[in-house]
DNA sequence: AAAGCGCACAACCGCACGATA
DNA sequence: TTATCGTGCGGTTGTGCGCTT
C-alpha cells in the first residue's frame, strides 16, 4: 500500500508563486505562525497551495533575513570545507550560513561552486536526457568502460553509482585541492617558508566559534562540526605536529593563501564569522598544471606534505596514496612523469574490473573516515543532530 | 532574425524519520 | 506494536533569460 499523498494534486496550484499568494503567505504566517500544521495552512489562508509547498516557499523566500545571490568568499569556503567533510547534508551547510538555504546553496554548489573548483561543466540537460554526459556515462556506464567485467558494472543500481559519484567528486575535489595547496610547501625547508606553506583542504584548524551566540538548531550542528574537525586537526598533526608547522598556525594568521589560521572561519565572536585569509581560487587549467607539477614531490604516505607533518593524518595519506597508485599511471608518460589527478570519468574508471575501482574507492574512503576517533572527552551524549553528523563523519552516511 | 543551447533559479517529488494515536 | 501523519531533506525537473551560432 503506497503512501497517501499529502494533498489532492488534481486541485492544488503548481508552478511559480504569485505576489498575491506571497503576500497571502507571509501576511499570515507573521501574524499567527504555521500553527505546527503546514498541511492544514492553505487551506485557512484560501491558498491552492500544497502544505509542503507553501513551507518550501516561506523557509526559501519569504522567511525574513534571506540572503540570495552574491555568496563571499567566505561562504563559499565554508560550503567547500563542509562539503568535503560531510557531503551534500545541505541544510547542516545551510546552518553555518547564517541566511542562506539549503536549496540557495546547494543551486550554488551545482551551478557555480562545483564547476570553479573542479573545472567541469555542467552536464547539459540535453546531453543527460540523451544519455551523453560524460560523467553519467563514467559512473552508469561503467560496463562500457571497464569492459573486463562483462557489464557487472552496469548491473550496478543506480542509487550506488550516485552516491560513489559523489563521494568520488568530493575525494577528487580533495586531491586537487591538496595538490594546488601542496605546490606551495613542496619545497620549502626554513621555518619562514615554512610558516607560508599552504594548509590542507579543508582548513581544520580548532574553531572557537561560540556557540552560545547561535541559535539553537545552529548550535547543534555547529558543535558537530567542530566535533568533526576537531577529530580532524588531531589526525592531522596541526595540533602537536612539527615545531616549524606550529610556528605556521601562529605566524601564518594573516597569509594569504595558505594561512592555516585563515581556517578559522568560525572564529569570530558573536556567531558571526570572520572574514578568512583570502581562500586563493585557482582556475581549473592553472590548478591542473599546479596540481600535476606537485604530485611527484611529496611522500605519498605517512608524513603528509612538504616535510611538515601536516595533512589528514595516515588514513588520508593512505587513501591518497591508494587513489595515486590505482589512477595515477591514467594520464600516461605525462602522467608518470608529472602525476595526475583523476578527472572524475577517470575515478570511475577501472583497468581492472567495472565496479572494483568505485567500490575500492569508497571503501578507502570509508575507511579512512571511519577509523577516525573522537577523545572521549568530546563525545557529545544526547544530542540527535550532532549524533547524526558523527554517523555521517564516522562513516555511516559516506555513502553518499 | 531565429533557433539552439547553457545557465541560474525556483519549485516539485519522493523518501526517510520522528511523533502520535 | 503498528499504522498514520506531518515534516525535513536531497535530488531532480521546469522555466525564463541571455548568449552563441
Amino acid at each position: 500500500m503506497g503512501r497517501a499523498p499529502c494533498c489532492d494534486k488534481a486541485s492544488v496550484k503548481k508552478g511559480p508563486w504569485s505576489p498575491e499568494e506571497d503576500a497571502k503567505l507571509k501576511a499570515y504566517i507573521e501574524e499567527n505562525g504555521t500553527g505546527g500544521n503546514w498541511i492544514a495552512l492553505p487551506q485557512k489562508i484560501g491558498l491552492k497551495r500544497c502544505g509542503k509547498s507553501c513551507r518550501l516557499r516561506w523557509l526559501n523566500y519569504l522567511r525574513p533575513n534571506i540572503k540570495h545571490g552574491d555568496f563571499t568568499e567566505e561562504e563559499e569556503h565554508i560550503i567547500c570545507s563542509l562539503y568535503i567533510s560531510i557531503g551534500s547534508r545541505w541544510s547542516i551547510i545551510a546552518a553555518q550560513l547564517p541566511g542562506r538555504t539549503d536549496n540557495d546553496i546547494k543551486n550554488y554548489w551545482n551551478t557555480k561552486l562545483k564547476k570553479k573548483l573542479l573545472g567541469k561543466r555542467a552536464p547539459s540537460r540535453r546531453a543527460r536526457a540523451a544519455n551523453q554526459d560524460p560523467y553519467l556515462a563514467a559512473a552508469g556506464g561503467a560496463s562500457n568502460m571497464c569492459s573486463t567485467s562483462g557489464g557487472g558494472g552496469g548491473a550496478m543500481p543506480a542509487t550506488q553509482q550516485a552516491l560513489s559519484a559523489s563521494a568520488l567528486e568530493r575525494i577528487q575535489l580533495h586531491m586537487r585541492l591538496q595538490g594546488l595547496y601542496g605546490t606551495f610547501g613542496c619545497a620549502t625547508t626554513t621555518a619562514d617558508n615554512a610558516a607560508a606553506a599552504a594548509p590542507h583542504w579543508p582548513k581544520l584548524a580548532e574553531t572557537l566559534m561560540q556557540v552560545s551566540s547561535l541559535p539553537t538548531d545552529a548550535v547543534t550542528t555547529t558543535v558537530s562540526v567542530e566535533q568533526h574537525q576537531h577529530h580532524l586537526v588531531g589526525q592531522s598533526g596541526l595540533a602537536g605536529g612539527a615545531g616549524a608547522t606550529a610556528a605556521a598556525v601562529v605566524e601564518a594568521e594573516q597569509q594569504p593563501l595558505g594561512s592555516v589560521a585563515g581556517a578559522n572561519y568560525m572564529t569570530a565572536a558573536q556567531g558571526s564569522f570572520e572574514r578568512p585569509s583570502k581562500l586563493g581560487f585557482y582556475s581549473p587549467s592553472a590548478e591542473a598544471e599546479a596540481a600535476s607539477a606537485d604530485m611527484t614531490s611529496y611522500p605519498m604516505v605517512g608524513g603528509g606534505y612538504g616535510g611538515a607533518g601536516v595533512g589528514f593524518g595516515p588514513q588520508h595519506d593512505e587513501l591518497y596514496d591508494f587513489l595515486y597508485s590505482k589512477y595515477g599511471s591514467l594520464g600516461g608518460v605525462a602522467a608518470a612523469q608529472g602525476g595526475h589527478i583523476p578527472t572524475l570519468p577517470e575515478l570511475h574508471q577501472c583497468p581492472d574490473g567495472a565496479a572494483a575501482a568505485v567500490v575500492g574507492a569508497d571503501e578507502k574512503f570509508s575507511a579512512w573516515t571511519t577509523s577516525c576517533e573522537y577523545g572521549a572527552g568530546q563525545q557529545l551524549q544526547g544530542n540527535s543532530i550532532s549524533g547524526s553528523l558523527q554517523d555521517y563523519v564516522l562513516g555511516g552516511g559516506y555513502g553518499q
